[in-house]
Order: C-alpha cells, then structure tokens, then sequence
DNA sequence: TTTTGAGGGATTAGTG
DNA sequence: ACACTAATCCCTCAAA
C-alpha cells in the first residue's frame, strides 16, 4: 500500500487530540470525569505503564501514548461512582464511550470486538497494525505484516487463555457480517463498521458534518482490480481527508 | 505449487 | 437455565 504513513499517523493523532479536546471543552458533564480520570493517571503513575503494549513500537514517549489514556482510563471507571455517572450521561455526550469502557466483570459491560478495533483505529500506536481507508464510510484495513499483533492484544485484552490469532479474529468479523456491525469490503483484509456502529462509536465525528455515509457492498458489485482500488483508495482517501478538513 | 486470505459449520466457553 | 458473544477448531476454496 502506498499510505502516508505520517500523515495517517498525524492525523490519528490530531483525532485523538480532537477526541480530548471536545471532552474538555464541550461536554461539561462528562469532562468532570475525564478530568478526574487526568487527576487519578497524574497521581498514580504506574497506571500510564501498559505491559501488554509495549511490544508496539510507538511513536509518542514510551508509557505515555493515547492507548494508556484509554487503559488508564478503563481502570479508572471501574470505580463504580464515575463509571455510574458515566452511565448516566446522554449518549451523545459520551466520546467513544467503548474506549472508557470499564474492564469486563461484575456488573460492567464487556468490550466487544468491533469496539476494540474501533479504538485501536484512533490510537497511533496501533497504526501499524490497523488503519483507516475511508475514515468517514468507516472503512478500514488490517495491515498484512501486523495483523496477528493486533490480534494478539486483542486475545490479552479479553484474558483469553490461549493467543489470539488473526484467523480466528477474522472469524469473529464474519460473525459481524450477519449482525451487521461490521460487513466485509471486498478487497484483502478490508472491512466497514456500519452507520449505526459508527455514529454510536464516535458521535461527534457527525456532529455538523455533511458527509453522508456510504455502503460499499452493493448487490452484484464485481471485485475491482488491483489498479482500480489503487486509484479508488487513494481518491476516497483524499476525498476524506478533505471532507475532514473542510468541516473542522 | 505454496502461501495467504476468505468463508463458514460445528462446538465450546465465558458472561450477564 | 438461558441467550449472547465470542473463541476455537477445522475444512474448503480462490487468488496471487
């Protein structure tokens, strides 16, 4: 693939920020928690560190990347006072409420699959294993050479007992295919959330925004050939990172 | 021909 | 006990 690499990564970067950004500035009711969240990460430090990670190489200061917030931020709601506030705040208000998604037990809500990718597409520390193609139309691609790692976070995140791999990951996205979170997109190791998945995983990303959300899997659609996606990828890249831009 | 990715049936396991 | 949601195993198929 001919990505950008830096530039995808920036701009992972630049939504996280964004990502914060709103949580501090507009959603009042929620940022007291993401405030709070700050305060508990500054005063315990050994919450920022994530071993599970660190074989991903990242691109920020070692212990402190977005991921850990996101961790950092797990261990934190699974204080039931904030994790209950959350829970009490309007859908709209909580940003990627699947990221603060206290850890699976007694009375949490566990984090499912399509969750954790979800997640792992705003953290750019995962950019070399997943990536957006079509971040508006939320699509998205799996990169061959580091595949398996994601797939293995994914198995530790769960506490799975044996290793996760991407075959049986994979497995997992096809079931998706039936229930409609996530379809398959006919080209290797692509695949779309759906709108509603979509907009409930990262509402604001619609807020006042035109874009108009597109399925790609059309009855009878023929696969396109290595050239034509080239060319397609990289105008529906470019097509939405301007539409990003456009509206910011 | 081999490798890689995809697709899905069947069964098992963990959780709420 | 039951329904969900994977996880696991395993097989076939197709494209590169």
């Amino acid at each position: 693939m001919n990505f950008p690499d830096q530039d995808i990564l920036g701009q992972a970067f630049e939504d996280a920020l964004e990502v914060l950004q709103q949580h501090s500035d507009r959603e009042m009711q929620y940022s007291q928690g993401y405030k709070n969240c700050l305060t508990v990460i500054n005063h315990h430090p050994h919450l920022r560190a994530s071993p599970s990670y660190s074989s991903v190489p990242s691109t920020e200061e070692p212990g402190y990347s977005w991921r850990t917030v996101i961790n950092s931020a797990a261990d934190f709601y699974a204080d039931d006072s904030v994790y209950h506030t959350l829970q009490n705040t309007p859908e709209s208000q909580v940003m990627h409420a699947a990221a603060v998604q206290p850890k699976a037990g007694k009375g949490r809500k566990k984090l499912r699959l399509f969750e954790y990718l979800h997640e792992s597409l705003y953290d750019p520390a995962m950019a070399n294993c997943i990536q957006w193609v079509d971040k508006p139309n939320g699509v998205f691609q799996f990169v061959s050479k580091n595949k398996e790692k994601l797939a293995e976070l994914w198995g530790e995140r769960k506490g799975n007992r044996k290793i996760m791999t991407y075959q049986k990951m994979a497995r997992a996205l096809r079931n998706y295919g039936r229930t409609g979170e996530i379809i398959k997109i006919r080209r290797k190791l692509t695949y779309q959330f759906s709108a509603v998945v979509l907009q409930r995983l990262a509402p604001s990303y619609f807020l006042g925004k035109e874009t108009v959300y597109h399925p790609y899997i059309q009855p009878n659609q023929e696969y396109q050939c290595a050239d034509d996606w080239t060319n397609y990828n990289s105008y529906m890249f470019n097509n939405g990172y301007a539409l990003q831009h456009a509206n910011s």
